[in-house]
RNA sequence: GGUCUCUUAGUAUAACGGUUAGUACAACGGGUUUUCAUCCCGUCAACGCGGGUUCGACUCCCGCAGAGAUCACCA
């Protein structure tokens, strides 16, 4: 059992398209089956340098390894069609052979007038009503055409269902251009063919070259593997399907935004699918063993880039619920403000274990974590216009802080200790935890919202925390 | 224009022809000793339209409308 996925190297993955990377991912891992990565650099003009690496790494950062491709190898190799040329000549060949297939010395220009006639006359353009009469022997320098015989066809698609069309589609498609490399409409056809593969899932907009398709396998008597149509994924606003001219993100970009592969692959896989449960959370293995083609939705899906943010702080929780702190640190390493640089990691790994539950992407790390990293600028603002402490004159407000500070200095410096110390700071000063608990986070923080109070403090320190405060009591007194 | 596809709340979706049309995200409100978030509770919100078939239609059939795809020596 065998599925692929073979894009073109004309840029990165972008979220419109990783579908279809992911499911014929599930589908060959739910039945021991090879996935194959295969890429289709047919168009030189297209062609990015960088690009499959760029594709390699995403896919890797997914958790979509393939067992033959690029790099693995395989017993289909070379996985780069524009090593495989011999091959497509050798099949095309078959079909001059056949008499299915012609090489076709009109010029573009002279195609373009055909073109031009059928529009101006309303009538369906179709080059197999302009068939060169005595066609050149081919050789690599002409295009080789196919020779169409349409007819009523019909098939099965595995999302789309039972699809018929008419002859009016099915023409002299392309099968090799002049530079001698064939077309995806013909080269898709030997490979899978070559390569043996099962399943052929892409996006609906090959729907409508499929007829084409078909004849193409029953001119070479092959058997046509089962075919999937993804519905395409559509743009937040709009109902276009999301293309990089549209502005898609790659997928990349959201892995340097701080998107976790585990909440990515768990989002796109059940955008446009669910397995009938209420289940939203998925890991890969999960995904593999539920996954079901017939039960892929049949009409396009809005990206909503809100939701994928809410997936990926629930996966950043499990994750380190489920195996610690020390597991997931790694993974944060790039997302830390630069002056945590000088820190250890036993200290970024305390304030980690504090913050992690508010965290919806990892580079949110950036903004919420700097006062633990660096001393915070003064905003004497943030106090004086503070709901619960804007009645208090600035004396008042100096009094429960240096109240605070000798509480805090006979404290050991533990959460617990200091949640007791609290608790009986409240009653010293018979303030309200809104008051007196916003004052002290203020001061230690100057950030809009911080840890709890315990938390914080003990990670910042005895020495520290005590300074920041003692701070903020002379800028009160200072102003 | 030809051909093809799709249509349940703002979004993603569920529902043997019989349900008060379910769930999640978002929004809004409330609770958990400050804040932000988590977590918990609650509120708002949908079967595109019109015909059939049927005792009964979101579900089956036909039309219409709307949206999308495709008509390359691109994939």
């Amino acid at each position: 059992m065998k599925t692929r996925f073979a894009p073109s190297p004309t840029g990165y993955i972008h979220i419109g398209n990783v579908r279809s990377a992911i499911y014929p991912y599930l589908i060959a891992k739910q039945q021991s089956g090879t996935f194959i990565l295969r890429i289709e650099d047919t168009d030189q003009a297209r062609y990015v340098e960088g690009a499959t690496e760029l594709i390699e790494d995403t896919l890797k950062w997914l958790g979509l390894d393939w067992d033959e491709g690029p790099i693995v190898g395989g017993p289909s190799a070379p996985y780069f069609q524009s090593e495989r040329k011999q091959i497509y000549h050798q099949w095309g060949k078959k079909l001059i052979e056949l008499g299915r297939a012609y090489a076709d010395p009109t010029p573009s220009d002279t195609i373009q007038e055909y073109r031009d006639k059928c529009n101006s006359e309303k009538i369906p353009y179709l080059y197999r009503n302009f068939r060169p009469e005595n066609p050149p022997e081919w050789h690599e320098g002409i295009p080789l055409r196919f020779k169409s015989d349409p007819k009523a066809r019909q098939w099965h698609d595995e999302v789309m269902g039972d699809m018929t069309a008419g002859p009016e589609v099915q023409d002299d498609i392309i099968l090799i251009k002049a530079d001698g490399l064939p077309t995806y409409n013909f080269a898709h056809i030997v490979d899978d063919a070559e390569m043996g593969v099962d399943y052929v899932c892409r996006g609906v907009e090959y729907l409508s070259s499929t007829p084409n398709y078909l004849a193409l396998y029953e001119a070479l008597s092959l058997p046509v593997p089962k075919l999937i149509s993804l519905p395409h994924i559509l743009g937040p606003t709009g109902g276009k399907k999301l293309g990089k001219r549209d502005g898609a993100k790659s997928v990349d970009a959201y892995r340097k935004d701080g998107i976790l592969p585990e909440a990515m692959l768990n989002y796109l896989a059940c955008l446009g699918w669910n397995d009938g449960t209420e289940k939203e959370i998925y890991n890969k293995a999960e995904l593999i063993q539920d996954f079901s083609v017939n039960r892929i939705q049949n009409s396009g899906a809005r990206f909503d880039e809100t939701k994928l943010l809410w997936n990926n702080g629930q996966w950043i929780r499990k994750l380190v619920d489920e195996n610690g702190i020390d597991d997931f640190y790694p993974r944060t390493l790039d997302f830390w403000p630069i002056s945590a640089d000088s820190y250890d990691d036993t200290y970024k790994k305390r304030v980690l274990a504090i913050i992690y539950d508010r965290l919806k992407t990892l580079s949110d790390l950036k903004d919420m974590t700097t006062y633990f990293f660096e001393k915070p600028d003064i905003h004497l603002s943030m106090i004086t216009s503070n709901k619960f402490l804007k009645k208090y004159s600035e004396e008042e407000l100096s009094d429960m802080l240096q109240t605070a500070i000798q509480k805090l200095e006979q404290t050991e410096w533990t959460a617990d200790n200091l949640q007791t110390a609290l608790n009986e700071l409240l009653e010293q000063t018979s303030k309200k935890p809104a008051e007196l608990f916003s004052i002290i986070r203020i001061a230690l923080s100057y950030a809009p919202f911080s840890p709890a109070l315990p938390l914080t403090l003990e990670v910042l320190g005895k020495n520290l925390s005590i300074a920041r405060i003692h701070n903020t009591v002379t800028a009160i007194e200072n102003a």
